[in-house]
DNA sequence: TGGGCGATTCGCT
DNA sequence: GCGAATCGCCCAC
C-alpha cells in the first residue's frame, strides 16, 4: 500500500501540491476513493476565500499546511480543502471529485443514488458521500478519520480554468485525471 | 442589524 | 440550459 501523505507534503507551493494530489487515495472513516479533480486557491488570488484577510470562517486557511478547511457552500453543501504552504500564507486545494473505490454501499446510502458516477463528481457531492461536515474543519489529514495515501504512479494530468467562480476566471488552476469518467465536468479539449 | 451573494446541486424544459 | 433551494458569511448602514 502506498505511504500516507505527511503534512510536510502540503508545505509547498499550492500550484505544485494540487496536481500531485491527482491519483492519491482519500478516505474518511474508510470511505472514499481516488482523487480525480482538484482546484488550487492561492492567497494572492481574488477568487480565494483568504484573499481579503482572515475571518472566523477561513481561519484554518491561515494555519499550518496539511489540515482540512471545510466551508458551507450556497447554504446547502460542504466543501473540503487541504491547507497548503507555510502557516499564514492561506493557500488551499479544493477537492472537487473522487473515483469511488471504498465503501460504495455507504456512499450510495448517503447520496440516495445508485449511480457510482454521480457519487463523488463534485465538491458538495463527495462531502455528502464521505459524510464530511464542519466537524472536520481544522482536523489534520494525516490522522483518522482521514486517510490520504500517495499515488502509486504519476498519472496523465489535464489542466483548465476553475469552475463556478466569478473572479480570476481564466487562471488554469483546475487539475484533473485525464480520461476519468468521474469528473464534475469534462475538461475542454 | 439587514440584505446581497456564493469555490453547488438537482430537476425540469 | 435555466432557475430554485437555502443559509451562513460579511460588510455597509
Amino acid at each position: 500500500m502506498p505511504p500516507r501523505l505527511r503534512r510536510s507534503f502540503f508545505d509547498r507551493s499550492v500550484l505544485k501540491v494540487a496536481p500531485e494530489l491527482i491519483g492519491a487515495t482519500l478516505l474518511v472513516d474508510g470511505v472514499g476513493g481516488v482523487v480525480v479533480e482538484v482546484e488550487a486557491y492561492h492567497h494572492t488570488d481574488p477568487a480565494a476565500h483568504s484573499y481579503t484577510g482572515m475571518t472566523e470562517r477561513n481561519a484554518v486557511m491561515f494555519g499550518p499546511a496539511g489540515y482540512a478547511y471545510v466551508y458551507r457552500s450556497y447554504g446547502i453543501h460542504w466543501c473540503l480543502n487541504v491547507v497548503c504552504e507555510a502557516a499564514g500564507s492561506a493557500s488551499a486545494v479544493l477537492i472537487r471529485a473522487l473515483e469511488p473505490t471504498e465503501g460504495l454501499a455507504k456512499m450510495r446510502r448517503r447520496r440516495e443514488l445508485p449511480d457510482a458516477r454521480a457519487l463523488c463528481s463534485g465538491p458538495g457531492k463527495l462531502c455528502q458521500a464521505l459524510a464530511v461536515s464542519i466537524k472536520h474543519n481544522g482536523l489534520p489529514l494525516d490522522r483518522p478519520p482521514f486517510e490520504l495515501r500517495a499515488r502509486a504512479a504519476v498519472p496523465e494530468i489535464v489542466v483548465g480554468p476553475r469552475i463556478g467562480i466569478t473572479k480570476a476566471v481564466d487562471a488554469p488552476w483546475r487539475y484533473g485525471l485525464a480520461g476519468s469518467k468521474f469528473l464534475s465536468k469534462p475538461f475542454k479539449a
